[in-house]
DNA sequence: AACAAGACCTGTAAGC
DNA sequence: TGCTTACAGGTCTTGT
């Protein structure tokens, strides 16, 4: 489901929302996702502070008085906030349940369980974390960093920008249309690409990410907001999911590693 | 070291 | 109306 954009989407909606900032208890409903919800995560964030909520790129980071929660919402996962009245409502693919101090609770939803939770004392040294590329709307994303990244490789660009431990937070939708938005074919391999090129697509990203962040993200089908609201970027979409390019062409969908890559064979190349 | 393919899940929609 | 197949905002693991 979430790329960056939807994850910053549903970290501003949380620390918007949050009143008391003191978990009460932790609850595991179902523990099967990517990784087994560990059985410590409930005595370890009992009646904890929490101290600041943030993104790392598609990860959700709540940092307690004594360590770090870390949400991957996978491709499915969704958070909202539910009443006490509902608390005891289980949903088919609830996986667990945050109660806070003043009675609001976040409940956690994922129908294909690809999403994750861990509780680390350590952020930085975190499987995770400690591998991630830099943020894509920071400075240190810029056309020379790219450059240097495709130096030599015979990987398609598309994959290149996807892969979280070069940049982080671009998924499938906003890859396609940051290489649209080039003129840059996805399946040019890296080596072949231009440092001109790399601007144009550093510049890009940073644009389709920043616009879609005030849209509130993207919803295909899944993604929801807390209060179950969509993100309305999808009607902004230009080439992910389309048929007709803008200059008339039929739009082009081909795979690559294993992921649907739309593009115009005519204007890009 | 780099890359491709497989694996993990469930729900939905399209095709026969 | 069924049954089968393909596909979906991700990414770790395994194999070449």
């Amino acid at each position: 489901m979430p790329e960056l954009p939807e994850v910053e989407t549903v970290v501003k909606a949380i620390n918007r929302s949050l009143e008391s900032m003191t978990i009460k208890r932790f609850i595991i409903i179902n523990s099967k996702l990517r990784w087994d919800i560990s059985s410590n995560i409930p005595k370890l964030v009992k009646n904890r502070k929490i101290e600041n909520i943030y993104r790392r790129g598609k990860h959700i980071i709540f940092k307690l008085d004594n360590g770090y929660i870390l949400i991957h919402l996978g491709m499915t996962g969704i958070i909202k906030f539910i009443d006490t009245i509902d608390a005891k409502n289980r949903g088919k693919h609830d996986h667990y349940q945050i109660e806070l101090k003043d009675n609001k609770i976040l409940k956690y939803n994922d129908v294909r369980k690809f999403g994750s939770i861990h509780w680390t004392e350590n952020i930085h040294d975190h499987f995770l974390i400690q591998n991630l590329g830099p943020e894509p709307l920071s400075k240190e994303f810029d056309s020379i960093f790219l450059k240097d990244k495709c130096r030599n490789r015979n990987v398609a660009i598309k994959n290149l920008i996807m892969n979280q431990n070069i940049v982080v937070g671009v998924g499938n939708i906003y890859a396609c249309e940051a290489l649209y938005m080039s003129s840059i074919r996805p399946d040019k391999k890296c080596k072949y690409i231009t440092l001109k090129q790399c601007d144009d697509l550093v510049k890009s990203i940073k644009f389709v990410l920043k616009k879609s962040i005030k849209s509130g993200g993207t919803t295909l089908k899944d993604f929801k907001n807390l209060d179950g609201a969509p993100g309305y970027f999808k009607q902004k979409l230009m080439i992910y999911d389309c048929k007709i390019c803008k200059c008339g062409v039929e739009v082009k969908n081909i795979k690559l590693g294993g992921r649907s890559s739309f593009y115009c064979n005519v204007c890009q190349k």
